[in-house]
DNA sequence: TAGATTGTTAATCGATTAACAATC
DNA sequence: TAGATTGTTAATCGATTAACAATC
C-alpha cells in the first residue's frame, strides 16, 4: 500500500504522541480516548483525530484508542523498514548532548558515528560513538551506509563539511548551526536555530509586558 | 507608537535576517537587495520585503536596504529595551552547549545564572556561568530579576520545575526537554524536540527512497 | 435510549506566493 | 526611456477548528 505525504506538522504531532503512548503503555493504560492525548499535548481533541484519520487508523470501540496498535501504527508510518544510520559532525557539548540523548532509544534510527577535528577524540569512544577524523567523513559515510548527519560543528566549517556530506551521499540533514545550508532539493534539511528560539520568546515575553 | 502584532513566522526571520546582515556589515556590505537577502535564506524576495513590510521600514532609494538602518529597525521592533535576563536550568552538555554558544553574542539577552543539583557545580562558574542550587531558584530568580528560563533538565524533573518557574514568576520558558509543559497563558513556551525533528528528516529521507 | 466519542466535511485562519503598479 | 527593484493587494496554499452525522 503507497501511502499518502502527510503534512510536516502532523509527521511531528505523530513522533510525539508516540512517545506518549509508549509511556502510557509503561503505565499499564491500554486505552486512550482523543480528548486524553489532546490534553497531554495541550492541542485541541479534534486535531488528534485529524492526525489520526491522516494515517487511516480507526478505533473500533468508543473505549478510546488501542494504545498498542497506535505505536505500532504509527510505528509503520513513520520508520523506515531497515535501520537508519545517523553521524554527529562535530562532538563538541551539543554533539555529546544529542548523542547522549539519543544512545540506545530508537531502535531503527542508530548513531553509528561521530566526526571531530580533535586529535583527543579520532579513533576514541566518545559518549559511546566511534569518532573518525573529519578527514575520512566521505569514506565512513560510504562504508557506514550513513544516510543522516547532524551537524554540530562551529559555523565556520559548516558550509564547507554540507558541501562534503552530500557528495558523499548523505540523504537528510539535521542542522544545529546558525549558517543556513544550501543543499540539493533530493536531500532533506531540517534546520534548528537556538538563537532565533530564544530571540522569539523574549521578543513574546516583552510583547506581554505590553 | 503601538506596534501591531508581527506573524510568529516573521519574528523568526527577522531574527535570522539581523544575523545574516551583521555579517554583511563586518564583510563592508553596506546595502542590500531583497533578492541577495532571499538567496541567503533560500526564501523568496517576496518573503522578504513582505517581512520588511511589516516592521514598517523603506528603503528610499533602488538600491537595496542599508544593511544599518535595518540592522537597527530590526533591532527597535524585535529587542526589549531594557535588558532581559535568562537563566539555563540544569548545566549538563546540553545546558553547557547552549550557554557558551550565547555567552557574549547578544547585548539585550544575559545569561545570568545557571541551577544544577551536582554539588561539584554549585557555587562555582560553569562556561562563565555562575551555578546556583536547585533549591534556590525562587529566590535567584526574583533577586536577578530573570524573565527568562531555558530548560535542559532531565525529563523526570521537567514538570516539577517548570511549576517552580512560573511560581517564581519567568514569563517565558524555552524547553529542550522531551516532556511537553503545561504553563498558564501568561507565560510563553517554546518548545523544541530533538528527537522529532530526527524523526522528521528520518520520514522524510525514507519517503524519498520510495 | 441518552451520553460520550469518533470520523469527516466544510469553514476559518494564517502564511506564502503571484501579480502588478509605482519608483528610481 | 528601459530595466531593475520595491511595496502592496489579491489569490493560493496549508493547517486548524467548527459543525455534525454516525456509532457504541
Amino acid at each position: 500500500m503507497k501511502m499518502m505525504k502527510l503534512p510536516e506538522k502532523t509527521v511531528e504531532r505523530l513522533s510525539i504522541y508516540r512517545r506518549t503512548l509508549l509511556d502510557c503503555l509503561a503505565q499499564g493504560k491500554t486505552h486512550i480516548f482523543s480528548h486524553e492525548l489532546a490534553n497531554l499535548h495541550n492541542i485541541t481533541a479534534v486535531q488528534v483525530r485529524r492526525d489520526i484519520m491522516f494515517i487511516g487508523y480507526s478505533s473500533m470501540q468508543r473505549k478510546g484508542y488501542d494504545v498498542k496498535e497506535l505505536i505500532d501504527v504509527i510505528g509503520g508510518i513513520i520508520d523506515s523498514e531497515a535501520r537508519q544510520n545517523v553521524a554527529i559532525i562535530g562532538i563538541g557539548n551539543l554533539g555529546r548532548a544529542i548523542t547522549t540523548y539519543f544512545m540506545g532509544k530508537r531502535s531503527k534510527l542508530n548513531i553509528v558515528a561521530a566526526f571531530d577535528l580533535d586529535p583527543n577524540k579520532i579513533d576514541r569512544m566518545v559518549s559511546g560513538v566511534k569518532c573518525y577524523s573529519m578527514q575520512n567523513i566521505e569514506e565512513v559515510v560510504k562504508e557506514k551506509d550513513i544516510s543522516i548527519a547532524i551537524l554540530t560543528v562551529p559555523a565556520d566549517s559548516a558550509a564547507g563539511t554540507t558541501e562534503r556530506l552530500v557528495q558523499a551521499g548523505i540523504r537528510g540533514i539535521l542542522n544545529f548551526t546558525t549558517v543556513p545550508l544550501n543543499v540539493p532539493s533530493s536531500v532533506h534539511l531540517e534546520e534548528y536555530d537556538m538563537i532565533t528560539s530564544l530571540e522569539k520568546v523574549a521578543y513574546f515575553v516583552k510583547k506581554q509586558a505590553g
